[in-house]
DNA sequence: TGTACATCAGTGAACGCGCGTTCACTGATGTAC
DNA sequence: TGTACATCAGTGAACGCGCGTTCACTGATGTAC
């Protein structure tokens, strides 16, 4: 081979990863060359990878979304349901858009997307929902999963209104009304 | 005149909510052509009623929230804060979404937006927290503001939630959670 | 009252630009003999 | 071991397209005299 074994698949998943922080933090207009560029290449090698922008569009987005789910879990793990929710509205996760939660950062876009791609994310809604249900203790499964839906919509909301406002000050105050929100809506 | 007199600011307004109907459905990367043909009119023409499609952008999506707003204070006044809450969270609110408050239908968006725009939606973001907090009984003015700002919180995220979940009743059962949720964080 | 001119909302051809995508090519290196 | 050839990840010029924006123009009608 020309160039070691595997790669291609490392090339692969660097352009994966490029595209999914610069989607989330400058929207899903970015365009490939920027991409290719930023990873490294020129655009002209992108058509080796993906068959098409909405292919990455939809594959990075995934990615980031899983990305995103895995961190959550290890909080949780750690520090249990109220590690989970400081973790998600965090000072942090509001800051640095690159490594956001996609639904935070594009869920806008999402029902624009193809019929295809947004199959994907609906699925994507259910695993976070179940994640947040399964740190949760008292009621039955289902009573559970409705507490994780509110918890869910709250985290987002509050996350994404936390970002509009620009007043730092109220902005924090944001947050920390969302983790209250949150942790209430979590007990029994 | 050629034209009667207040022709002008009639076209501009329709061109206004043609746009801000046509942003919140298909998105920001809507072009002016389309715009202006839809309004029944052509493209040239546009630059006679706006500065550039910026212009357009804001003034079009501020017009958007102020309608919104505007429809939930009627709901607040004709049947409370539980009216307000079961019409941000009404079906119709989720299927129409040229119709939608702008927050739910483009707030990725709005980060993205230059500094000038973005300082008009922070302040949009306050009115509609106060208009909430106006509907809320208990507590001095600063936990009514909390209260607010959790609600909105949960309105926000429920909705854009059950607009990304295609199975119908799971849609539904998130607008439904996303009440019951609201409802509890406006009780004292 | 009738005619010449001014006004200006709206028209549509044209612009430069960046986009997604294609494709003939390159050149480093593995394989065949 | 040395040489000819095959492979294929990556290159970069070129494409058609729709975008935002500009501008010389149109034509209906108000105003001046």
């Amino acid at each position: 081979m020309r160039y070691e074994r595997g790669h291609k698949e490392v090339t692969r998943q660097h352009i994966l990863d490029i595209a999914s922080r610069r989607f989330r933090k400058h929207g899903l207009a970015e365009g490939i060359s920027g991409i290719m560029k930023d990873a490294g290449l020129t655009h002209g090698g992108f058509y080796s990878h993906f068959q098409s922008k909405g292919d990455l569009v939809r594959e990075s987005l995934l990615d980031a979304a899983g990305k995103k789910r895995a961190r959550l879990a290890e909080a949780a793990q750690t520090g249990g349901f109220e590690a989970l929710v400081r973790e998600y509205l965090s000072r942090a996760h509001r800051d640095r858009l690159e490594n956001s939660c996609a639904f935070a950062a594009l869920i806008s876009d999402f029902g624009r997307l193809p019929r295809s791609s947004r199959a994907v994310f609906t699925r994507e809604v259910k695993t976070y929902i179940e994640l947040i249900a399964a740190q949760l203790a008292g009621g039955d499964e289902a009573e559970r999963r409705r507490r994780a839906m509110q918890i869910f919509g709250v985290l987002l909301g509050a996350l994404q209104l936390a970002r509009t406002i620009e007043d730092r000050d109220a902005s924090d105050r944001m947050l920390e009304a969302g983790v209250e929100a949150a942790l209430g809506l979590g007990m029994h």
